[in-house]
DNA sequence: CGGAGCGTTGAGCAACGTCAAAAGACGTGG
DNA sequence: CCACGTCTTTTGACGTTGCTCAACGCTCCG
């Protein structure tokens, strides 16, 4: 996604950053309501976007994924704080961008502010397929449709070698995903394998038929592209 | 929500302002897709955005309200289009802004871009917290999630006099919002009444028992503040 | 008076959740 | 090496939630 910014910003990126680190998988970076003043680019590695429910942490919901080339918490730049849970799924690396310097960066030019807004804006409109995703897809057309979107990005991100898909997520996290729960889910990957469509298993994903899985959820990639342009 | 921002990008938004539009009810204001080259600040009435699934109109799913002094559109100044459609409930009025002067407000102060951009991230917020209740909240806690959001923000910026809000949804909207059947929504609203929670009729709704409808659905506001600032 | 749009109700059914049990994978400690 | 516990997935039985279809009343408006 960060891979749309041209060379100027990037160049600016690379003398903002203040140092990059790992996390072990299923890791908490930060915590809802936390104050932030740095924020994190995610070079290796999958992270996960929580909102729990105020008493206990039981039935979470799972409001964002971020594959490599993702900025993890952008939007606490504008916002200061968080209003949800951050935490890694795998092994994951991360850079991280001072806001002070960010914000310098943004001082200096109102195109790289732009960009920067523009990236938090993707997410926005991911966040709003999920939104109707989560409103009118049943179960099985919920779960194509996020094996689609996943598909996508991670193709994208040059993450996919020969069709296997790197989906490091257990059928619990899927249930978090699709608001769904797990025994369902489990059946929903059954009904998707017996169909031919895909394989999803042992944190890798295999698409046996991309076209019937796009059309069984009514899948269009468009939101994930900013400007219609459809590189993949 | 507009209210939050300060007295000199107040004057500067106001000349920035290329003029004052009314629009009828139930009319789309601009489609998925559409390229835009200005965005709208709802200066009184109630609008929407929907996203649609890709074959038929039927099942759209409502993504967002938006109430007096919300920015309807603002993300389509660094997207440079929109994802969804936008349309209007009630009679609305609107000031425009074309995004070339929004850019020269950004370009001469970085406060401005990200009180600019802090806007639109409150609005991610309550994407997140849409796709939380979508996922994980049952029909009644999320219809009682939503009316509650709704009483938060409509008494933020003033809508609300004696207890009597206006919330100009047919019981056909609140369907498209939780992503329910309309004789779904239909049920659910009689049984909010006769629990004595609230009354949701005729574009109006009473809240008889705040307390109960926010243990109900469990509902925390902090994700409305942007700052953990409770003015209300 | 007739029609359209909206809300309400009932009956039957499909989708999904809950509970419970069991099996395989994996690591840990003896 | 084996015994054990934990984590994950799978399956079955059963209960609940919410959808679909259909009918009807109400209000507004031409």
């Amino acid at each position: 996604m960060v891979g749309h910014l041209d060379h100027g910003l990037w160049r600016r990126l690379d003398d903002a950053c203040s140092g990059v680190t790992n996390l072990k998988p299923r890791t908490l970076l930060s915590r809802a309501g936390e104050p932030l003043s740095e924020s994190a680019l995610l070079l290796d590695g999958m992270m996960a976007r929580y909102v729990a429910q105020p008493v206990g942490n039981q039935n979470k919901a799972m409001v964002s994924i971020r594959v490599p080339g993702d900025f993890v918490d952008l939007h606490a730049l504008p916002l200061g704080h968080l209003d949800h849970d951050v935490s890694t799924l795998t092994d994951v690396t991360i850079a991280i961008f001072p806001h002070e310097k960010l914000l310098r960066i943004m001082a200096e030019s109102a195109d790289d502010a732009r960009a920067l807004w523009r990236l938090t804006m993707v997410d926005a409109a991911i966040h709003r397929h999920w939104i109707y995703r989560n409103a009118r897809l049943r179960a099985v057309a919920s779960i194509a449709d996020f094996i689609s979107e996943m598909d996508m990005r991670l193709r994208a991100c040059g993450a996919v070698a020969d069709g296997r898909m790197p989906l490091p997520l257990l059928q619990t996290d899927i249930a978090d995903i699709a608001g769904l729960s797990t025994v369902h889910v489990s059946r929903v990957c059954r009904d998707l394998r017996e169909a031919g469509l895909c394989t999803i298993a042992d944190g890798h994903t295999q698409i046996h038929d991309r076209e019937r899985l796009h059309r069984l959820a009514n899948f269009d990639p468009a939101y994930l592209y900013p400007s219609g342009n459809l590189s993949s």
